[in-house]
DNA sequence: CCTCCAGGTGAGTAAACACTTACTCACCGG
DNA sequence: CCGGTGAGTAAGTGTTTACTCACCTGGAGG
């Protein structure tokens, strides 16, 4: 039947994109244990045993995807930039934007949770690659703008994750759960920076404890 | 090897908790594709058949184990005792707490995660009572606290979801990650609490918009 | 003593699994 | 036109899986 443009047969290295593609999604969707070779072969459209001939083995599949997946990218530079201005909640919402956005893909977040979950060797480099540089990054900040004096005397480490379990929770929620969204996008991300701020800036000396009893 | 004392045979109740028991654990270590029913047997220490005479399949076991686990118990008491105080603090200190704390089992988290990202059925369920229930409390508490004054008008689900998420969040990193705390149990609950109840309570008419530029 | 029956098991079974083997086909340089 | 090569596959391999079934066991009651 050759009423189909006859497509010249990809390179290796298209092919290997293919399956890499293919099985992330299928890994993420249904966990590594829970996918076949099989599966993998299909939703790439070629047969089983050429998944083998690319990777040695389904974990050798597994771990060419998490290998491939590690690009955090242009982001930290925006921050950089609004870090070096200054303008402390523009580098929060950069950050919390960056992961609450319409349309954000969750497979990342599925195949880190899995890695996590299973046990799997290449997970604490995933995880490392793709969230702990934004805490480290975020608490150098904090830190500094603690010494500076436009920040309350708080652990920056615990600071950061605070923020980034903030935006983690909701992308759990969300993106695993399927809790809806009762908000848009732009606001729940002011809303938790907002919120986060206010804690965080020094406030004029003052009442600050709690206790109003009733 | 009549060594050990004659135990008599356990009742069926018995034998279904132990059973449940071990597959809980199981099914959090590795997940409900990464069992199987063999180990679960040996683990009970009985035949796998006999796993079959008392739960129709392995789904059904899973079933049983998440219909098992759902009790959140004596803390919403608690919380609701100082919630009538008015004691801020520690109405977020007893939930952060609760979470956060020395040789808390990881089981039950793991377990959840493991249930959302395979998607089970009784997957809502088990977050429903086990987590939903913690951030709705919470959502009602601080739109209180704002009617009255006593807290900034700020979205009440968003902000407990955002407490809920630092909680959460730590859990992930700790239990999940395997990250090493770096602050004993007490002062992360504390920081936290501090943070967050910082960024929640009302300030003195003042200004706090940022941007000091360098 | 025999019967009964819940509690328990060894030995399966068919399907599904990761992975292999032996092969075809299209293409290309000489 | 030939032989080599790399992409691709149909049809397996042995193993593991969830689940079944015929059978055993030991104590209670007649």
């Amino acid at each position: 039947m050759p009423s189909e443009a006859k497509q010249k047969r990809p390179s290796s290295q298209e092919r290997q994109a293919g399956l890499i593609a293919a099985a992330a999604s299928l890994f993420a969707a249904k966990g590594f244990n829970g996918t076949t070779t099989k599966e993998i072969a299909k939703a790439a459209g070629v047969s089983e045993a050429l998944v083998f001939k690319h990777f040695p083995t389904k974990q050798a599949l597994y771990a060419a995807i998490l290998a491939e997946k590690v690009s955090v990218g242009e982001l930290l530079e925006a921050v950089e930039e609004s870090a070096k201005k200054r303008d402390d909640r523009r580098v929060f919402t950069l950050i919390a934007g960056f992961r609450i956005r319409p349309g954000v893909d969750p497979t990342l977040l599925r195949l880190l949770l899995f890695s996590a979950l299973e046990g799997h060797e290449l997970s604490d480099m995933f995880f490392g690659k793709h969230h702990k540089v934004f805490y480290d990054h975020l608490a150098t900040y904090i830190g500094t703008r603690i010494e500076e004096g436009a920040f309350r005397k708080v652990d920056p480490l615990l600071a950061a994750r605070a923020f980034i379990g903030l935006v983690v929770h909701h992308r759990l929620l969300h993106e695993i759960f399927g809790v809806p969204m009762h908000r848009s996008h732009e606001e729940t991300v002011s809303s938790y920076v907002d919120l986060f701020l206010h804690g965080l800036v020094e406030t004029p000396p003052h009442r600050l404890r709690q206790g109003s009893r009733s």
